[in-house]
DNA sequence: GCTCACTTGTTTAACTTTCAAGAAGAGGGC
DNA sequence: GCCCTCTTCTTGAAAGTTAAACAAGTGAGC
């Protein structure tokens, strides 16, 4: 079998000590920290991390609205969960559908201003949580490299096209 | 009013757009690599990445069995996320629940056989899909930069005992 | 105009997570 | 022993997420 697709024990290259450490600190901090800002938004905001997304999402797209589509890949989640999550915001009153004129099958996920008041409320407490867990404790040498490191990781997994993947097909 | 608790829209130190990109790199990077690993376990070992973590601090633990409170301290989640899980993993054989000899209210997760089995079939996989994702696209500066900063990050997150973010009173 | 493949957004059910409440035992002080 | 408080773990309901299936509309090719 020249091609074997799934690694197996004997040929694996496990991670060294050094890589462990790296990662389970990865696994670690990230946990935490988005732990930490889901329970700040639910407490101060009423929603979770990603609803909060959504409502900065729409309130800088222009005219505060978004096809369902956009917004969905903006926030890097399904259009399913999309669909879920607008519908909460809906019956909150943050958030308003309206059929798209140029597409019958579209919708736009509008913010209302109730939607963009309970975000001028919120948004300072966020960004302040946000400071104090990440950025007052890094120096700037270190912001710079996080900075660098995840825009390299978010480009290596960014959804594909068919065949980005297979250099051999392009 | 001298101790405002709350931050309010004039006194925000709002984020420059050297910290904005980077914290949106952040959000990026790390949604879009829990939902590759999730995926990719969901796929090969058929449960989340959170349940095969139970998993790999239970091989690692003497016994393979923890307390289910230190399991969950180990794995960052509530007992009561743990018990849920371990009830999901119990049904599917990989976990066994027993009594604690030393403490009538506590409870041992054990691994079983069947569950290390799984763990073997799958870490290959699993350690793979995180080299590609991850060490493959860093240099070694990156990965030693990396692991510093989820430390400092983490280190600052961990869950505190009453009083430790109040230095006056320690 | 018609067809066919694709896109858009929603829906349903199964599953996971959270929150609040509660049963049961541990352990110190008296 | 008895009381009181704290810890341990579970439970049930509500909220959120996922995966698969579906209705409706689009648009290219003929």
């Amino acid at each position: 079998m020249v091609h074997m697709k799934t690694a197996s024990a004997e040929d694996t290259r496990w991670l060294t000590d050094e890589e462990q450490r790296t990662w389970r600190a990865y696994m670690h901090a990230v946990t935490l920290l988005e732990d930490h800002l889901d329970r700040q938004l639910q407490r101060d905001a009423g929603m979770p991390h990603v609803y909060y997304g959504l409502l900065v999402q729409l309130a800088e797209a222009p005219c505060r609205r978004l096809r369902m589509t956009e917004l969905a890949m903006r926030a890097k989640i399904t259009r399913s969960r999309l669909s879920h999550a607008v519908a909460r915001l809906e019956k909150n009153g943050w958030v308003r559908r309206e059929d798209c004129p140029s597409d019958k099958r579209g919708q736009l996920a509008v913010l209302t201003d109730e939607g963009y008041e309970v975000l001028a409320r919120t948004a300072p407490g966020h960004v302040a949580a946000v400071r104090q867990a990440l950025f007052d404790r890094l120096t700037p040498e270190q912001q710079k490299s996080l900075g660098e490191i995840m825009t390299i990781l978010a480009e290596g997994l960014q959804p594909k096209e068919a065949g980005a993947d297979l250099p051999w097909l392009r």
